[in-house]
DNA sequence: GGTGAAGTAGAACGATCGTTCTATCTTGTC
DNA sequence: GACAAGATAGAACGATCGTTCTACTTCACC
């Protein structure tokens, strides 16, 4: 049953390997979780594991990109309402905690892989470094084209406020970190308290 | 060489297991030490470990009591200096400052921990929940004395604004995100944004 | 219709994991 | 001097880690 799916170098098994290592990698963290159980959850072999990814840490790095890809989608989808740009920064603020609520109550998948990760020189680490550095500089340019009073100081309160709320939202629940997370964001980002619009 | 060193629990080999834990789980992640590790490093054999310690969860519920006392004796230094109320939330924010710069630039041991366990009814999610709660009402009682405006909001706020400056800290550097963390930090506690005094 | 890549099945590698064991030695206390 | 507790040394437990291997099957494509 060789199901190639395209000609790139995806494949249904591929897939599958992928979506449950992102899964399982995601709730009970990266050192936990073996191989063995990674392939028997996807219904796959070692070998066919291996065929597709060089090693498990090739693995981890893929589950990252999983990660960084679903938010950037996020972004473009938030852009393509074609709101203002003042009306932009709420929707990403409430769309960041929406995540927060609804998709990653298990903290940061970033945050999270770097606590496993000590050496900054690792690939892991490598692609956590790089999915910041665009988050912060999304928002810095979200924020100008609002015409924020310091956009890059903004951002990195953004960048701060989010990384809190994850991490709360998972320690702490969601709805004790709420309405600080709503204020601080709002305030950083130069917003009015109340309401998007 | 029983060193026996008082008539509680403690022993110098305790001890040396202890801190030598304790560093090794804080800079290089707890599933990714192992038990031989630690005894090799602490000059210990494997039989004193399991003598002291009736398994390695709880020598690593043990290292975060370690970390967890050491924040409590600087929350009582600063409250000994005798400052007053409002001086003395300054003193606090400087002091979780001056923490992060100096100490913690691995992240939050406790935040670390909680990533690599799942299960909230673990021993260790357990010890993580009672220190962020206990961190969370002290801060709650130092705004308070303060005659804050809002001492409850005030203090999730804060704990939410440390939290990231322990990941930003660690992932992007103290350096770029000190700025940030001082504005929030005293915007949430209700200070000016200059100096201390 | 044959070639080759991708799948399955399952055994096996050495290494390390956390844990337990026996046996010997040192030390402080009665 | 005897005894118990703590530390030492080192072998060994079964389990799991990530990884590699051989052998066989199935499909897509030229």
């Amino acid at each position: 049953m060789a199901t190639r799916t395209s000609s790139s170098g995806t494949s249904a098994a591929r897939d599958r390997l992928l979506a449950t290592a992102s899964e399982l990698f995601y709730r009970e963290g990266i050192h936990s979780v073996g191989v063995d159980r990674i392939v028997g959850e996807a219904g796959v072999t070692r070998a066919t594991f291996y065929r597709h990814f060089p090693s498990k840490e090739d693995l981890v790095e893929a589950y990252l990109g999983v990660e960084d890809a679903n938010i950037r989608a996020a972004f473009d989808a938030a852009e393509e309402t074609g709101a203002e740009p003042r009306e932009l920064v709420g929707l990403v603020i409430d769309g960041l905690a929406d995540d927060v609520a609804r998709h990653h109550t298990r903290g940061c998948p970033f945050i999270n892989a770097a606590a496993e990760y000590p050496d900054a020189d690792s690939g892991v680490r490598r692609a956590v470094a790089a999915h910041r550095e665009w988050f912060r500089s999304e928002l810095e340019h979200v924020l100008e084209a609002a015409d924020a009073a310091d956009p890059r100081l903004g951002a990195a309160e953004l960048v701060l406020v989010r990384d809190a709320a994850m991490v709360g939202g998972y320690l702490d629940g969601w709805e004790r970190v709420r309405p600080a997370f709503v204020a601080s964001a709002r305030r950083a980002a130069g917003l009015p308290e109340s309401g998007v619009e």
